[in-house]
DNA sequence: TTTAATAGTTAGCCTTTGCTAACCACACTA
DNA sequence: TAGTGTGGTTAGCAAAGGCTAACTATTAAA
């Protein structure tokens, strides 16, 4: 199941949230993505129909073996290019920002390219 | 107005094909961009509304000052995008493709740092 | 016990931007 | 004159992905 880009953005915030809250809801995504609670409702159905996420009977969500490896590797490139962006002068902001939306578009083998540029 | 990426797109197309066609009618942007007629008809006529392109009563299009100054912007994106990627190691062919979906997303100063860095 | 807050869902709207089907207008040719 | 090709438009569908309004269910507090 191929996965947009709105997908790997609920799904890096999950993976995110899960670094430091334990447990995730529906409603901390909301919080954490400033969208509505109706959006992300639909959202994490279909990551849930797509097989990215497990919910617990008390609403509680994990990433499966295949959401997490998705997960991990968005974050990945939004680290690895928002440190590129900072290393060439850009604001750790501005930064983020775009890192956030290049992360999506950005071939695997760009990407490689950025990350041995890092080191 | 507010201009959508693939506003941007269309307008990038117009600047390519007036460089080195002279006339370029909506049939020449449907062959370029493997668009239908309709997609295309309905792009030009938002791009005329928003004043970015004049239609000569022949249906050739033409680029308004302002949407010279972004096509402009977003070729430039664009070559400068594909040659930094090319520049670290990334093939013609895969730095073109990234380049073509980054240009539409990155800050002007993520954009400028990069610009830097190629000289 | 009734009320209020919290979490989630359902229904349905809106915009963007691609598409096909079908049509119009014009020019050229058999 | 009828048929054909070319360029463009209109009507309307579809998928994504945001939204609000309104509902349900559960828990907590007055």
């Amino acid at each position: 199941m191929h996965l947009q880009e709105s997908g790997e953005m609920y799904l890096e915030s999950i993976y995110v949230l899960s670094q430091k809250n334990a447990k995730v809801r529906s409603i901390d995504i909301c919080d954490y993505m400033s969208y509505s609670k109706p959006s992300v409702s639909r959202a994490v159905g279909l990551l849930k129909n797509g097989g990215f996420i497990n919910i617990s009977s008390e609403g509680y969500i994990t990433l499966t073996e295949i959401g997490l490896a998705t997960a991990k590797k968005v974050f990945e490139r939004h680290t690895v290019i928002t440190n590129f962006l900072q290393s060439i002068g850009v604001s750790r902001e501005t930064a983020a920002d775009d890192a956030c939306r290049i992360e999506h578009v950005i071939s695997d083998e760009s990407f490689n390219a950025l990350k041995k540029q890092l080191k």
